[in-house]
DNA sequence: TTCCGACAGTGGGGTCGCAAT
DNA sequence: ATTGCGACCCCACTATCGGAA
């Protein structure tokens, strides 16, 4: 098949805005692919490459070269070239990198050369991604798309499952189960603004366990050989060698354990989540690491004990499994109660001892692998500040020509001035996007062609953010955490926006 | 007919490792 | 030594479609 074949579906795609429409573009093309190229086709018209990384994102696709007019380049040859250039390593492999680059992309005509930019760029920008793909895969193979989902549950990565269900049917998806040593999508949680919400939510009897603020971490155990796996099922089992040692410590030998790594102090209180990150990304010198920042596991699941698999069975019957199998200080703190007071203590107990917050959890629920399902619903603390809009970014995508993203400033006593403490685009409306626009175009300092839009700093904007932390970015040595958007205050004047000390206090 | 769950899109801050400068 | 880049960790929120109620 021709990457030209896939560069006009996706076109296509785009230009339908109907869900059902993009998945019969998809089902179309997949319909007619060949087995051979069944993962690669897959893979592109969901956003993925078959390589999964290749070292190049946009900043490398910034020149290209003429695109010629014939089309003519077939799937493997641009999956061969992909392989080559993620190949590339050591010194002269940024050079070698740009060339084979190049090569390809010379190779190609204009719309081709667009369809690969967005997909090495990360930005498919067709409407459809894994969800529609589901959907595709299953009508082009004439199976079920709950057997789809089912697969891809357990496999973690839809080119692969495409294909098997593409060329093997119903039985190649059947095939695919519960392994150790092979990463399971996650379960995720939805969110709810308080705890009196996250429990009506909930609609039963819950428990209630800590949130804490880590890295999600799914441990695998056959034996003497242990694996674990992120949230996006990357293996940082290398990293993590507490994390080995505890789950080789447990008396089950044939399991599937889901949890969060945090750093702990010496007092035992958590680390903020930089230094977590840090310490888990750091791949130099883990021995000594592990005594200057050592890491703490908190299981919360069991998906498979004593080789059983547990996936379909309920929440309290897997945690009665994970409470035979581990010690109750590799346990994340659990309370189980329906009395509201109760519940408010626990909450505020969690945060008192320096944690994110909670999640509530029904009982009943199996674990729901890879969806944002209601039987999971985490409660988070919620800050408050006014803040100045000092600049203004121009979008990109749907919202190209609106200016989006915002600089937020905290007005400095001191100086009379304003100090930035971030930026965000999220919480806008198109409302307010389009009101935004217009309104910063005549609070201009700058030209307006610009990416950034420097603007008098005299709208007051009430921002919400889940923290501040350090931050060797910004002047004041802080930022906010997931800062959004609420609502604008014109009736408030920039001399009474919150001051820098008060955003230092809330620096633990 | 209305409601709501799932999905895609738009980006945020931080850190690390690596190659190039 | 410093810088630029890619990759990955954490993530909130809105708009939209289409099946469920």
């Amino acid at each position: 098949m021709l990457l030209i074949d896939l560069a006009r579906t996706s076109a296509a795609v785009a230009a339908d805005s109907a869900r059902l429409a993009k998945i019969r573009h998809l089902a179309d093309l997949l319909s007619r692919v060949e087995p051979h190229e069944a993962e690669i086709a897959v893979a592109y018209l969901s956003g993925e490459l078959p390589q999964r990384q290749i070292g190049v994102g946009y900043a490398s696709l910034r020149e290209l070269p003429d695109p010629r007019q014939i089309a003519s380049a077939t799937l493997t040859e641009v999956d061969d070239l992909l392989s080559r250039i993620k190949a590339q390593a050591g010194p002269g492999s940024q050079a070698a990198r740009k060339e084979l680059v190049a090569q390809l992309f010379r190779s190609l005509t204009r719309q081709e050369q667009s369809f690969l930019l967005r997909l090495l760029g990360g930005e498919l920008r067709q409407g459809a991604l894994n969800g529609v793909m589901i959907e595709a895969v299953a009508k082009a193979s004439g199976v079920p798309a709950a057997e789809v989902r089912r697969a891809l549950t357990l496999r973690g990565w839809l080119p692969a499952v495409g294909a098997a269900a593409l060329v093997g049917g119903v039985e190649a998806l059947r095939s695919f189960h519960l392994e150790v040593g092979r990463p399971v999508a996650p379960m995720l949680a939805q969110s709810a603004p308080n705890l009196p919400a996250a429990l009506l939510k909930l609609g039963g009897p819950g428990a209630l366990e800590w949130k804490l603020d880590g890295i999600r971490v799914q441990t695998h155990r056959s034996g003497d050989r242990v694996r674990v796996f992120t949230r996006t099922l990357d293996d940082i089992t290398a990293q993590v060698p507490e994390l080995v040692e505890a789950a080789l410590g447990l008396h089950a030998d044939d399991l599937v354990l889901d949890g969060e790594v945090i750093a702990v102090r010496p007092d035992g209180r958590p680390e903020p989540f930089q230094v977590t990150a840090g310490r888990v990304a750091s791949k130099l010198d883990v021995e000594r690491l592990r005594e200057t920042t050592p890491l703490r596991v908190f299981f919360f699941d069991a998906l498979r004990v004593h080789g059983k698999d547990m996936l379909d069975l309920p929440d309290a019957e897997r945690h009665a499994a994970l409470e035979q199998a581990v010690p109750s200080d590799l346990l994340i703190p659990r309370l189980v109660t329906a009395d509201p007071d109760e519940a408010a203590t626990f909450y505020s107990d969690a945060l008192r001892r320096g944690h994110e917050g909670i999640v509530a959890k029904s009982l009943t629920t199996p674990y729901a692998a890879g969806r944002r399902g209601a039987g999971w619903i985490k409660v988070k603390p919620r800050h408050t500040l006014d803040l100045v809009v000092l600049a203004a970014e121009w979008g990109h995508g749907r919202r190209q020509g609106k200016l989006s993203n915002l600089h937020l400033g905290a007005r400095d006593p001191e100086t009379g001035g304003f100090v930035m403490l971030g930026k965000t685009f999220k919480g806008l409306t198109d409302d307010l996007l389009n009101w935004q626009t217009e309104h910063f175009l005549t609070l201009a300092t700058g030209p307006s062609d610009e990416w950034v839009v420097p603007l008098r700093p005299e709208l007051v904007v009430e921002i919400a953010f889940d923290g501040v932390q350090r931050s060797p970015r910004y002047p004041g040595g802080m930022a906010l955490r997931f800062a959004r958007v609420l609502r604008y205050r014109p009736d408030k004047p920039p001399t009474e926006a919150d001051t820098i000390e008060t955003v230092r206090s809330l620096l633990l």
